[in-house]
DNA sequence: TAGGCCATCTGGTCCT
DNA sequence: AGGACCAGATGGCCTA
């Protein structure tokens, strides 16, 4: 809410604190240098023409055209005052950079256990959180279904409401046609998947499912999408090293993913973080002994992704205990 | 160059 | 009174 005319003088920060993550501490410090020197003391009194000051003048010249305000009076700007709104006015700049920083860092984690994570093409905030709301989703019906989900579908509904680069970008990960995801871009397309997601693979329907956007997973579709052999799709992502492999470069080194009730897990991190996040195991299951971690798959140079070592790939999908063919599929799938 | 994204400042509001 | 939270404003950076 901008409260000054615009000819009079605005403080905003003529310094890039682009730097700022990799050094708060530093930051704070030059942030609050740029507070403290970037205080303009006229913008301390009071607006001469809406505030009230409490110098009973204004009381005197009260009368019935000018009724009373209501509120607390303003105080007197005293130079010790003054002073103190400026001193509070700084603790509340910087507090409030260390507020976003918190924020952006749990954005950062969620980055991170979305799919199609990247450190060197960072989803945007509100791509992050579209991507997660569709994640979330898209495993609750897993789990409700108790089976693996055609692709395709799974893939519209990640894509829901989500750019087009977002869209290529999930899309490239999965060596999908983004064409194929964007058959309605008016969001009937996301619809008719999600449409098809539920009632055209599986049997069994939740008439009380409703969906993310308050659609009902009972809601039918007069289209219909295209048979999507998906396997073909899978046999080419791991058997060819495909040049056209345009899953961004994988920049960090090899973990354990998270695991998903041992259904499947999407993302590479830093094993730090995975130390970090160790404490999801409650609704996160490790990676079962029988792929001791770290070696469950292989980093392909010529693929730029990772592979599953072992070439087996059932395509059988079963929850909790049973096969992880799932979670190698989507992992290699997802992972960048 | 326009538009998207982001960090930051800022004042208001709510809560303790 | 003070802190947390929020939203508007603004300028910088990047990309198509």
């Amino acid at each position: 809410m901008l409260t000054l005319p615009i000819d009079e003088v605005v403080m905003m920060p003529g310094t890039n604190f682009d730097d700022v993550s990799e050094d708060e501490d530093k930051e704070s410090q030059i942030g609050d240098e740029h507070d403290q020197c970037s205080i303009d003391l006229n913008n301390m009194t009071p607006s001469v023409t809406s505030e009230r000051v409490e110098d009973g003048k204004e009381d005197e010249e009260e009368d019935e055209e000018h009724p009373k305000r209501r509120g607390p009076r303003k105080k007197v700007m005293t130079k010790e005052r003054v002073e103190r709104v400026k001193v509070r006015r700084t603790e509340a700049n910087s507090r409030e950079r260390k507020r976003m920083h918190g924020l952006n860092n749990a954005l950062d984690n969620l980055r991170k256990v979305v799919p199609c994570y990247s450190k060197t093409q960072k989803l945007s905030k509100i791509e992050t959180l579209r991507l997660a709301k569709n994640y979330i989703w898209a495993l609750s019906e897993i789990l409700r279904i108790g089976k693996r989900p055609d692709l395709l579908s799974f893939v519209q509904n990640l894509c829901k409401d989500l750019s087009q680069p977002t869209t290529n970008l999930v899309a490239g990960c999965l060596q999908l046609n983004t064409r194929n995801l964007l058959m309605d871009q008016g969001g009937d397309g996301a619809h008719m998947a999600r449409s098809q997601f539920s009632s055209t693979l599986y049997t069994y329907q939740n008439p009380d499912l409703g969906s993310p956007s308050g659609q009902g997973a009972m809601e039918s579709s007069s289209k219909s999408i295209k048979p999507y052999n998906y396997c073909g799709a899978y046999e080419s992502f791991y058997q060819n090293a495909s040049p056209e492999c345009v899953s961004p470069p994988y920049d960090g080194p090899l973990s354990p993913p998270i695991n998903f009730n041992g259904i499947f897990s999407l993302k590479q991190e830093d094993p730090s973080d995975y130390v970090k996040n160790y404490h999801y195991g409650m609704h996160y299951s490790a990676v079962p002994a029988s792929r001791p971690l770290g070696q469950s798959y292989m980093f392909n140079p010529a693929m730029r992704c990772v592979l599953p070592t072992d070439s087996t790939f059932p395509y059988d999908f079963h929850l909790r205990n049973e096969t992880l063919s799932m979670t190698d599929e989507l992992n290699a799938v997802f992972h960048n």
